[in-house]
This record gives structure tokens, sequence and C-alpha cells, in this order.
RNA sequence: GCCCCCAUCGUCUAGCGGCCUAGGACAUCGCCCUUUCAAGGCGACGGCGGGGAUUCGAAUUCCCCUGGGGGCACCA
């Protein structure tokens, strides 16, 4: 058998969107688990809206969540190159075989035609369709045009018959030919279309298993007579859902972030953003839900994918964030923590650095949340004669700094016992109550400053 | 308009003819723990879109309806 290779095809006309994040997800989880090779590949075929930068910030997200690629334009690979810009020449080739075996033809209907012809189309409630006027073009007709510097395009030819396949998800789906126009495989402009580069390309990288969204199912069957006219086998397809916004509509700015690099930026662990992406529309076979990518690619498989549509919810993802969160060592969890900090103007001595962040570590759902809880630990008081509130400053100490001084007065040592510890700040602890203090600014700082212990009961 | 796909708690889902008085998770609510806020523990609420058919038996199979989504480009 051979080995399995699979694709993850952006385009780079945008930064990295949850959606895309879940198909590279199961096709890195997919191929990883077969001991298969995840290719990346830009199709940039669109010159007007592919900008580098999205391809880097596609690269980079990707990165980030764990999904690297083991070819592309970055890494390399044998069945480069990996832009779809970079290919042209392959699919000229293609498109020249195609024209000398009769499965294409060129075309001289204008874009006026075109748009007509539609039109009419659609008012007698037909399918749009290509009606094949230039079908009939002798070869001397064609060639005298061209000579005369007429602009053609390239159209495949659809064969009669159905289009019938397997897909990995779905189950057997089966489309009539005739539904399909002859599309066009090159432009005027000399571009190449999507539908025809993908097959050029998806034959010439070896692509084994195409895993992709539901919105390509019908492009599949196109792809499908492309692959049938160079009498290559095709790859075997795996169409999964699409993710929605609560309003069962389409992910959008409106419902808040929708690429991976706004929730990083928001906070979010890469940990979290896969598990939840990966349990959006995939379970495993018992009722686990916590999984890295390593598990994840131990137990990903394609039957345990849903057919049905998800909704993206938020509230599960928090949920998840706050679990890794927790996860995390004081010391892992303070440098994740740290430019959140930073940003708010937050800078934490080098010894108050992992009890703070031991500290907060359960309030936070996301990293974003870090200033907020951190705040309480940053008075400008200088405290610094007392051994107990070396490491910590906070606000609220400030105002009972008398009292404690008093009750700690017997104590030498850095941190008190637990129950030392305890008993002093239940002490001050009231009197911060009858003070009217936020028990928010004054409880966590107080048990850490005291005890060198964040948590209630050690 | 035409083609294709989908349909279990609010959400993600388990379920592949009897194990289902439909299981888990998130969210929500309650209790416990706790002189803060969380986290944690325990519990509650809550669902098979509708109609036929097959079967001794249907959430599970088939058909229709309804609802939702996707596609029909010289975009990808």
């Amino acid at each position: 058998m051979s080995t399995v290779r699979v694709r993850f095809a952006p385009s780079p006309t945008g930064s990295l969107h949850i959606g895309s994040a879940r198909t590279a997800l199961f096709n890195f989880v997919f191929a990883r688990h077969q001991g298969g090779v995840f290719v990346l590949r830009i199709e940039d075929t669109d010159m007007k809206r592919s900008l580098q930068v999205h391809e880097h910030s596609i690269t980079r997200d990707l990165h980030w969540l764990g999904l690297s690629a083991d070819e592309g334009p970055d890494v390399g690979g044998a069945y480069g190159p990996y832009r779809q810009s970079e290919r042209a020449h392959i699919y000229e080739e293609g498109v020249l075989r195609l024209l000398a075996e009769g499965h294409a033809y060129r075309c001289f209907c204008s874009q006026e035609r075109l748009d007509a012809l539609k039109e009419d189309q659609l008012a007698r409630g037909r399918m749009p369709k290509y009606d094949r006027r230039c079908l009939g073009l002798t070869e001397e007709e064609v060639q005298q045009r061209l000579a005369a510097g007429e602009q053609a395009t390239v159209r495949f030819r659809i064969p009669q018959g159905q289009v019938d396949y397997q897909d990995m998800i779905r189950g057997r789906l089966s489309f009539s030919a005739d539904v399909i126009g002859d599309f066009i495989i090159k432009r005027t402009d000399g571009g190449f279309s999507y539908n025809y580069a993908v097959v050029m390309d998806d034959m010439g990288m070896k692509i084994t298993h195409v895993i992709r969204g539901e919105d390509h199912v019908t492009n599949t069957a196109r792809q499908l007579l492309l692959f049938q006219a160079f009498g290559v086998e095709p790859p075997t397809y795996a169409h999964h859902s699409m993710i929605h916004a609560p309003d069962g509509g389409k992910l959008s700015k409106r419902h808040g972030a929708t690429s991976i690099g706004e929730f990083r930026d928001l906070g979010y662990l890469p940990e979290a953003m896969v598990n939840y992406l990966a349990l959006l529309g995939w379970h495993p076979s018992d009722e686990r839900e916590l999984f890295r990518l390593p598990e994840l690619v131990q137990e990903f498989t394609m039957d345990r994918v849903s057919k049905s549509p998800a909704v993206f919810d938020r509230d599960k993802l928090n949920w998840l964030n706050g679990v890794y969160v927790r996860g995390l060592t004081p010391e892992d969890l303070y440098r994740r923590v740290e430019p959140f900090l930073l940003e708010a103007g937050i800078s934490l001595q080098p010894v108050q650095r992992e009890v703070v962040a031991a500290a907060i570590q359960s309030n936070l759902v996301t990293l974003d949340d870090a200033p907020e809880y951190a705040e309480v630990f940053t008075a400008e008081v200088d405290l610094a004669d007392s051994p107990h509130l070396g490491v910590l400053a906070a606000p609220g100490v400030d105002q009972v700094f008398e009292l404690l001084e008093e009750a700690l007065a017997q104590f030498t040592e850095e941190f008190l016992s637990v129950d030392e510890g305890r008993a002093v700040m239940h002490t001050v602890a009231a009197a911060c109550k009858e003070k009217g203090l936020k028990g928010k600014s004054i409880y966590m700082p107080l048990r850490v400053a005291l005890t060198g212990r964040p948590v209630n009961y050690p």
C-alpha cells in the first residue's frame, strides 16, 4: 500500500479562518494516523486577491497550532513547486494535452454573451450552463481567429453520463454529468481555473486523500471528470460539514473572532483551539473530551466525523481553554501570560512571577484575563521591610498594613506555615471586611504573601 | 429556478432494530466546599422536526413534507 498523502490548500486571500483550520487539522491528524504526509499547497491562481502577507500569516498560524507541513513552499519537497502561481508550465502542458485529445476546446464567446445566456437561462428556470456554441468550431476556424488575435478561453468538455463516487464521510454520492456545464480551465488572461489547477496538482503531488469542506462536493464531480480525461486514478474524497454561527448562518466577524490569529491575540492556547476544533464534527470512540494533538493523531478516524454542520460555541471553547490553562505549570503559565501582562502595563518582579501565576491560574478563562487578576499584586507601596510581604504588595494590603505588621511581629521566616498564615490572614481579613475592602483585592494577595501558597488548602 | 447534502437536549455529540425510562460534555439552575473570586465535588433542568411505511419491536431502515446548509462564474 502506498503512503497516504493529504494536502491542505488554502488560498492566501485572508488569514487562517477557524473553518479552514479545522480542515487543516483533520488532514493533519488523518495523515499522521496513517503515517502519511501532510502537504501545504498555496492556491494563489487568483493573482488579484492573493497576497504574500496572507501566505505568511497562514503558515504562522498553522505552525502555532502544531500543524506544520511536511512538504510545502517553506519546507520544500519532492513534488514542488507548492505555489500554484509557480506551476503554470505544468498546467499549460495539461491544457495542450486535453486540447489534443479532444477533451477540451477553445471558446471565443464574449463575457457579454455569456452573461446574457446565463440571465436568459435563469429567467426560464433553467440551470445556468454554457451552451457549447464554440464546440462546433472547425480547427481551421479556431486557428484563423486565434491568428487574428481574438481572445479565447479553453473549456473542458463534459462527457455524458453519471459521476459516482464514494465519500469517506458522506457515503455514495452521485451526480448527473449534464447538470455540469463545460467549465473554463484556462482564462483569457492566461490564468488557470481553480478546479483544473486543483486536479493537476492533486495528480502531480500524488495526493491520495482529499479532505475538505462540504462546499466542495459539487466541485468533486468536475474534478473527477478531469481525472477521468487524464486517465488517472482519482484520490479518495472526504467532505466534512461546515462550521456555522450560533444563528445558523455563516460565521462572520459579526459573531466575534473568526480567525486563528484573533483567538491567539485574545489569549487562547493552541492546545485548546486544536481540542475544540477536533470536537466540532468529530468525536472519539469513548467519552473522553480532552485531546492534545498526539492523542488526536492516535484516535482519529474518518468514520467518526459527523455529516451535519456544527455551530461554533464560544462557551465550550472557553471551558477547554480554562482546562488547559489550569494544566500549565506556574512557570509555563507565567511565560504565556507575560505578553498580556506587559501589554496591560503590569510587570512583575522575578520573585513574584510564578507565585502570582499560580495564584490567578484558576481564575483565568483566557490568558487575556490575567491582567485583571494580577493587578491586585502590583501596588506601588514599599513593603520591602517585611520579610512576609517582600513578595507581594497589594493595594488592599497597604490599607491594613499596620495591623498586619503587628500580627506578623512574632514571625521571622519568609513564609508562614499554612496554618499560621491562615490565622493571620483571617485576623486581617476580618479587619478588611470592616473597612469595606473588596475580598478580591485582599484575600488572594494576603494568602500568597503570607504562605507562599495560592491555593486554599494545600 | 435547478442540482447536491444535512436533521437527537439551547450548543457539541453518543446511538449504527431490542442493551434507550435516549448516554456524555459545555451552558443554565441548586447544594456542598470556601470569611474573596475562581476552581472542584454532587445534583437538577433539558432532546429523537412532522407524517406515513417496513417490523413482533424503530432515534436507528424506506418514502413524503418541513426546516437548514452548500453549489450552479473567465473566485477559490
